[in-house]
DNA sequence: TTTTTGGTTCTGCAATAAGAGAACTAAATA
DNA sequence: TATTTAGTTCTCTTATTGCAGAACCAAAAA
């Protein structure tokens, strides 16, 4: 049956993806959204998850805030029971993936803005500059494409 | 000609584009690296990054080696000249920026270790978060794809 | 040989982050 | 009405980061 304690293999995985995940997370976070993976019992209490991972009442409680403010957990509730349940939100995460991958469209913009104001004196450089923001435009131009591919390659 | 000093809008870009990069520097490093993107003259010593952004000795000493180690910029020297002229490192941006977006390639591997780990009985679970792994694999595949075909599009 | 230049390294501080533990609270239960 | 439950919020510690300023150093110049 699916056991509520973590075997050793699943603490090793959970530190593993909670490194991952420590990019742009707090480690008591991290934890948590790796936990949610791991674990058998995939709907877990504010509690059990205190419990399993040692952390104090006010981590949990601050770490599952953060990460429901960001979707990327989400709960549940269950009929005659005061408890939630909180669960790994799946299908945000792919929307945030792309959010993520088309996050760093600012970058050519600005990087555009640099360009534009450079003097002509210093062309070579002028033109390796405007090269790699020309690439940075090719790339966010076809990463939809390869979002919509996907898309397709499913049916 | 190529002033060294900063007017303002070349200030404003070098803060905005400091923030963009303090994904993964240190303030420090990052107003530099924007600084010898923005400056007319691209090549400063450390006394003109100093002086220029404001910074202490210890604060520049550290933030050149920083980015030097990260070759995201270079020096040349001058003959008869003992200083050590600082500049941008473009060519090898580009290549940052593709190990960037293979960075990713060790989540999906944790993540299909997860799977792996997971039990029959969460089936629903375990599909979605299949697909999402497949999804990241497929990511994976096809950027390379993209370059190549970037490379091609120059010719 | 002494001084200057172009840095590097060391010490210390101020700000921020991360979380523990205790006090608190609102709703449900007894 | 009193108590328990399921958390939240507050206060305090500790660790880490980012940098300033001063001391230091090696090579070149005077």
């Amino acid at each position: 049956m699916d056991s509520i304690k973590l075997n050793d293999k699943q603490l090793a995985l959970i530190e593993k993806l909670g490194l991952i995940f420590e990019n742009g997370l707090q480690p008591a976070s991290a934890r948590i959204a790796a936990l949610l993976l791991v674990s058998d019992k995939l709907e877990l209490t504010f509690d059990e998850i205190r419990e399993l991972l040692n952390l104090s009442k006010s981590a949990t409680s601050n770490a599952l805030n953060l990460l429901l403010s960001m979707e990327r957990i989400e709960y549940i509730t269950k009929p005659g029971d005061r408890k939630r349940y909180f669960k790994s939100n799946l299908s945000d995460w792919k929307e945030n993936m792309k959010t993520k991958f088309l996050e760093f469209d600012k970058v050519h913009k600005t990087m555009r803005e640099v360009l534009e104001q450079r003097p002509h004196s210093t062309k070579d450089f002028n033109q390796g500059l405007e090269e790699f923001i020309n690439f940075m435009e090719f790339m966010n131009r076809e990463i939809p494409v390869l979002f919509k591919k996907w898309e397709l390659s499913k049916k």
